[in-house]
RNA sequence: GGCUCGGUAGCUCAGUCGGUAGAGCAGGGGAUUGAAAAUCCCCGUGUCGGCGGUUCGAUUCCGUCCCGAGCCA
């Protein structure tokens, strides 16, 4: 996979209107990273691009599964991967868009072979504390403690089904990020945090305007990975009157900032990503020129 | 105008029977191998409204002033 070329960022750092004109300009088609625009229906919640911007330059897995569908990295990837391929077989460069950082990953340093997994396991591991948990896990994986956080109730769980699913400890089968080579290319946009939080008070303005209300009122049964989209909840309190309208729109303001400052942290580690500071007086036309400034072959490419 | 209750971290508040103060939220930093827009970890000095007084020492007691809320006129 490594032909295609990633643009991720933090929410409203305007990484789909750069994948749109970067996709005009190199003949590219546009491929979805985003945990939740994966989704049909969620629309304005997660700030999908628009269908006239879908409609000119092809995209891909954007609402491609319905909201009562479960989701997870390793589905992601492997509904991604023969999208790719399709696209660089068309001679087409894939350009990959999200901020969800995991599923990013996936993509660009694959994930070990494991099983997902099963509700009747969860059930029973909602039954015991954390440090029934843990033990359990020490128990049957005596080096846990140094490949997952011990507190973290759900990378103890993750980390016990893998072992038991299994049968072997999981801290010696989750290996493929440390021995990942990787090819993939992209940019990371950056702004300065005061700039950003005026942009996600913004975005979550004018998704109220556009009728962010309407759009939850009418989402059926929501999985449970597809209900933890930001602003679902908020706004299912404000239709059952528990909560007032202002108040919701703080709340997501609040947590999209919460959340945008996860995907920075998340980033940063990922060094071969080249970092594109934006001003506010940046266009998506210049941010394209220094993407092709930063990676003079994709326009090459076009040439051919 | 009188009385009462408040004025403590960006916000909401706790507390100090007088030895200069702490929670939640916000904010910042970090983690992240099939729930990831999730989940978890770390980080709290602020004229304790102003000015005086009492005191070895006042954010804490007293006086006064300012500001807010309520009640009575």
């Amino acid at each position: 996979m490594s032909a295609a070329f990633y643009i991720v960022g933090p929410t409203a750092s305007g990484k789909s209107a750069v994948a749109l004109a970067l996709a005009r300009r190199v003949g590219g088609e546009v491929v979805n990273a985003d945990a939740f625009q994966i989704y049909r229906r969620l629309d304005i919640v997660t700030a999908k691009p628009s269908a006239a911007d879908r409609a000119c330059v092809s995209h891909h897995l954007f609402g491609a599964l319905d909201p009562d569908e479960h989701c997870d990295a390793q589905r992601y990837r492997i509904m991604a991967l023969p999208v790719l391929a399709e696209i660089q077989a068309r001679g087409r460069l894939p350009i990959v868009v999200g901020g969800s950082g995991l599923y990013v990953k996936a993509l660009t340093h694959g994930l070990a072979p494991l099983p997902k997994g099963e509700e009747a396991m969860r059930a029973h591991f909602a039954t015991l504390s954390l440090e029934e948990k843990a033990a359990w896990l020490l128990r049957l994986d005596p080096h846990a403690g140094t490949n997952v956080n011990l507190r973290n109730p759900r990378y103890v769980e993750r980390a016990l089904e893998v072992c038991l699913m299994t049968g072997r400890p999981q801290s010696e089968q989750r290996q493929t990020f440390a021995k990942a080579q990787i090819t993939a290319r992209g940019v990371f946009l950056e702004w300065d945090r005061p700039l950003l939080h005026q942009r996600i008070n913004m975005r979550v303005l004018s998704m109220l305007h556009a009728g962010l209300a309407e759009e939850v009122r009418g989402l059926g049964t929501l999985s449970s990975t597809a209900e933890m989209a930001i602003g679902i909840r908020e706004m299912k309190r404000v239709i059952a009157d528990e909560m007032s309208l202002e108040a919701a729109t703080e709340a997501m303001q609040m947590a999209t900032r919460r959340y945008a400052k996860r995907q920075m942290t998340w980033f940063r580690r990922e060094n071969w990503l080249q970092r594109i500071h934006l001003e506010p007086e940046t266009s998506t036309d210049l941010i394209v020129e220094m993407v092709l400034e930063a990676f003079p072959d994709l326009e090459a490419r076009r040439v051919r």
